[in-house]
DNA sequence: TTGTAGGCGTTATCAT
DNA sequence: ATGATAACGCCTACAA
């Protein structure tokens, strides 16, 4: 195979007796050309073996029918369901999308702005990492012309469109139907509350505790533990003490596996003598034994809403919308499974 | 803000009293520019908030430090560990990473590798969706002077470097395992058998029940169920004979849960009356009750493998390998989990 | 060590 | 309806 340059549509205008500024029309189904000659184009194009170049449309237009998106983790499924969602929504306005995981490190989430700013992508849709609280990097990212909605976990003080779920609504809900279910000590393990989700999330619960009247010892509500091994440390450590927790909400199912696990290494029976109740509904928590109860975040649904944002709302009706109108709010769903139900 | 236009490598030249090609020199640190002068551009160009345009870049050089992924989907803990391996490698290599998701469609996968060839990346790594047959839409990749790399699932008749599990010769172990566990009705669920991957694992599985001298009805075999639920409707059907299977192999821990759950609600006691044992180690194969037995395909590994072999074995030394040393083997780790042992 | 000039492939604008 | 031309921002011979 020779290093043979690449074909461009001068190429095509050559062997087809026309200008290339007419092949680009035809190629892009300009209203001005007929369809005979478009046709009659393309077929050449396919014949020689064209491609577009995207870099050369790019730099002429200056800008990319690409959005970027950051998140902490693509193989969460709260994540890859809102890349699922985006990814549609993408595709039926024939925009790309460009994928990027911080791996819940700010400087790879500074990294992966950085690139695809250098992409010049139209806009980017990020949900920030745990380890994110300044945010110079994303407002770099509206100085560039880039257009930016946060979704899930937001920065709140930072002035962009925002989707997010009814954290502390649900969060509340969750925590009097572990009430209900006759759950009394019911202990707390938070994200970092410097983030939106976390932070309502939290206040949700307190909400609640507070509603119905609880009160609930100040060591078992625990911020900052985020993985399931920090997760099983805790439970470790409250589960042991002569008075010990009697259910466990958690922000993430991980977290719940890690103090299902737990339990079941200290002999605790779930649901009968510890309630688990989570965020997410990983795949896996309707899998295992007994299955843990979470919250459903629509993550699909996030996903579809995020992305139509910038296509309804952005694109071409450029932003005069009042700053109290760019927040969206997808309700969760309350999932109840084994791990919370006392009674059959 | 106002629409300014972008801040060009033109716009730091003129404050700093030189040529916009010295500014891209020193940019680049070309070794003809004094560190002392890189430093000063680098600090004008931070200043005025000048960010690089790949696009631009990418025209000019006619390559885009930029390697591009297709997988079936990035949630499965096989692929995502895979992109996890590649985005080490090219991240220590400083080029970027387009990943794109088939979702198992032929057509989806052709979208993406069209995407990939105008966005002109250096390298495409693929491993094919569950429909994928034919293959003109790789042979057009090569025709534009990408690279190509498959990984896993491979077109085996298509010519490029490979990266491959000993899926053969790990099946052929899983089954003897299996027989030593006193496994003797072993069914097979297969994938689609024009992939490689799991026509392999059919050999093993084949070559292995005759070394043991089994006989196997020859419907206890079963090719192209790649799915939880087609698992869950085969392995009904298996389980209801008078003569049912003891254990089944299946190529993929989805599998394995289809058949788990059948056997729970027929009351099949696993691994007692009936062995499970999958591919892929998912992360959900540890957590649930019984564990899975499953084959641990070195995922990360793979993915390292694989973008290391675009860094030192393409790059540069364009390819006169000989075509015998294009395939690269990764061993699988076999973990034995509950599912498969009878004993104690 | 520094600058000049040209071109990568496309598309918008202006002209015919 | 069709063509000529310039420009997007960068890099790289080549020149000085």
């Amino acid at each position: 195979m020779s290093k043979s340059k690449r074909v461009t549509i001068y190429d095509i205008a050559d062997e087809l007796g026309m200008s290339a500024s007419y092949v680009s029309r035809a190629l892009n189904n300009h209203p001005l050309v007929r369809q005979e000659i478009r046709n009659r184009v393309k077929k050449k194009a396919l014949q020689l073996n064209y491609k577009y170049n995207s870099h050369a449309a790019n730099l002429r237009q200056g800008s990319s029918k690409t959005i970027g998106v950051v998140v902490p983790h693509i193989d969460q499924s709260f994540f890859s369901g809102v890349i699922a969602g985006i990814e549609e929504i993408c595709f039926q306005h024939n925009y790309g999308l460009v994928i990027c995981q911080s791996h819940e490190s700010f400087k790879q989430e500074c990294l992966a702005v950085e690139t695809l700013i250098h992409q010049n992508v139209a806009c980017i849709l990020i949900s920030v990492s745990a380890e994110t609280q300044s945010y110079a990097h994303l407002e770099s990212i509206k100085q560039h012309n880039i257009d930016l909605i946060q979704f899930d976990r937001c920065i709140d003080k930072l002035d962009s469109y925002k989707v997010l779920n009814d954290n502390k609504e649900t969060s509340f809900n969750v925590v009097n139907a572990l009430v209900e279910e006759g759950y009394k000590r019911i202990a707390f393990l938070g994200g970092p509350e410097h983030l939106n989700a976390f932070k309502d999330r939290k206040e949700g619960y307190l909400k609640a505790i507070k509603h119905a009247g609880l009160s609930i010892p100040y060591n078992f509500i625990v911020d900052n533990v985020l993985s399931k091994d920090k997760a099983a440390q805790i439970a470790t450590e409250l589960l042991s003490l002569k008075d010990p927790p009697d259910a466990f909400l958690t922000v993430s199912d991980h977290q719940s596996l890690g103090v299902l696990e737990i339990a079941n290494s200290l002999g605790i029976q779930v649901p009968q003598q510890l309630g688990i109740f989570g965020f997410a509904n990983e795949a896996f928590a309707e899998i295992i034994q007994p299955s843990l109860s979470s919250v459903d975040q629509k993550s699909k649904e996030i996903g579809e809403r995020t992305a139509n944002l910038y296509f309804k709302n952005i694109l071409n009706r450029k932003d005069n919308t009042p700053a109290s109108s760019r927040k969206e709010i997808i309700k969760c769903e309350i999932i109840i499974r084994k791990s919370s139900r006392k009674v059959k």
